[in-house]
DNA sequence: ATGGGCGCCGCAATCGAGGA
DNA sequence: TCCTCGATTGCGGCGCCCAT
């Protein structure tokens, strides 16, 4: 017999057709039990602190569970059956904001850009299309990403809130203005290797997704293929054969275009030395970030922060 | 599809020089 | 002082070939 699934409404919430939106925080444990549920909003979940896994029944994909760690932020889209699983001694943080489309401003969303509806597919697009790409659109920010959308997080906070005048219409221009900057990240961020992998079968997948999944949170620590190797269940020279065959590239080269991206990013956000830059994206040596950086975008670190400054547009290639 | 052997290539680290 | 570039060196990664 299947579990009776908690269906959530907008009155649940006290969501008006004016202003459908529900914006709260909650904590978590292993005792408190949470049942299987949906609802008919968009649930937009950021794990404030802790970790859980996350439980998920798609009718296109079946059951998927996936561990949730501070900084994942993801989408729970109209229908989608979800609940949390915690281990004893396990506790999130967890903010969720509830809405219905209807609180984007669509004026700014739709009839403007093409660049801003592929924007969207964090939200609308992605979720659906394939099993790996539910996973994909759980997003994991760097610190400097992180730290842009924990301030809009916390405006929307205040303005719901304080509840001062005007607050309605503030709220739905952040959250638009979140939403807008969540897709810019997603579309930003590295494509897995199960986006663009046709050429290995389910299982390799899996196992290589894996590994891009672990090269991705950690490009700018040591490890050796060796390592990548063992996590994927499969001898140093199969899994060099499979990465290249899967990426078009070798593992070192993959590493390297990851680390020069995210060092082209910092350049153009923060004022760090270059060197330090280099030394957080992982290089060891700044004379040989310099010369990786160089053959990657085209021009030295120096020169790409000099053309970011002057605020002109940049010949330099991206790294990818 | 997977793994092993072998040899070459180039990564990574280090040092030094020179320019802005 | 900071950054870039060149030279050098040890060793790990990768390509090729062949076997299972």
């Amino acid at each position: 017999m299947s579990p009776t699934i908690l269906r959530l409404q907008a009155k649940t919430f006290n969501m008006t057709k004016a202003f459908p939106f529900y914006f709260f925080r909650w904590m978590h444990d292993h005792y408190a039990k949470l049942p299987l549920h949906s609802h008919d909003f968009i649930e937009l979940v950021f794990v404030w602190n802790g970790s859980a896994t996350h439980i998920f029944n798609s009718r296109q994909f079946g059951r998927l569970e996936y561990k949730i760690y501070p900084g994942d932020i993801f989408i729970i889209s109209p229908g989608e059956e979800h609940t949390y699983h915690l281990d004893p001694g396990e506790k999130v943080e967890i903010i969720n904001m509830l809405f219905y489309p209807e609180m984007l401003e669509s004026s700014l969303l739709f009839e403007s850009y093409q660049a801003e509806r592929e924007l969207m597919d964090f939200l609308y697009v992605q979720p659906f299309l394939q099993k790996e790409a539910r996973f994909s659109s759980i997003l994991k920010l760097d610190a400097i990403a992180a730290e842009e959308v924990m301030t809009l997080v916390a405006k929307i906070e205040k303005e719901y809130t304080a509840q001062q005048k005007g607050y309605q219409s503030l709220v739905k221009l952040l959250l638009t203005e979140l939403v807008l900057r969540l897709g810019r990240f997603y579309s930003e961020r590295p494509r897995l290797i199960s986006e663009r992998l046709l050429v290995v079968q389910g299982g390799t997948k899996d196992k290589l997704n894996r590994v891009l999944g672990y090269m991705e949170h950690h490009y700018n620590t040591d490890f050796s293929v060796e390592q990548l190797a063992e996590m994927a269940s499969c001898s140093e020279r199969q899994f060099a054969r499979l990465f290249k065959q899967a990426t078009g590239t070798t593992v070192i080269n993959y590493l390297h275009n990851l680390r020069i991206k995210r060092a082209q990013k910092m350049l153009s956000r923060t004022n760090e030395k270059i060197a330090a830059i280099g030394m957080e994206v992982g290089f060891h040596d700044i004379s040989f970030f310099n010369r990786i950086f160089k053959r990657i975008v085209g021009m030295s670190p120096k020169e790409y922060q000099a053309g970011l400054s002057r605020g002109g547009e940049l010949e330099g290639r991206t790294a990818d």
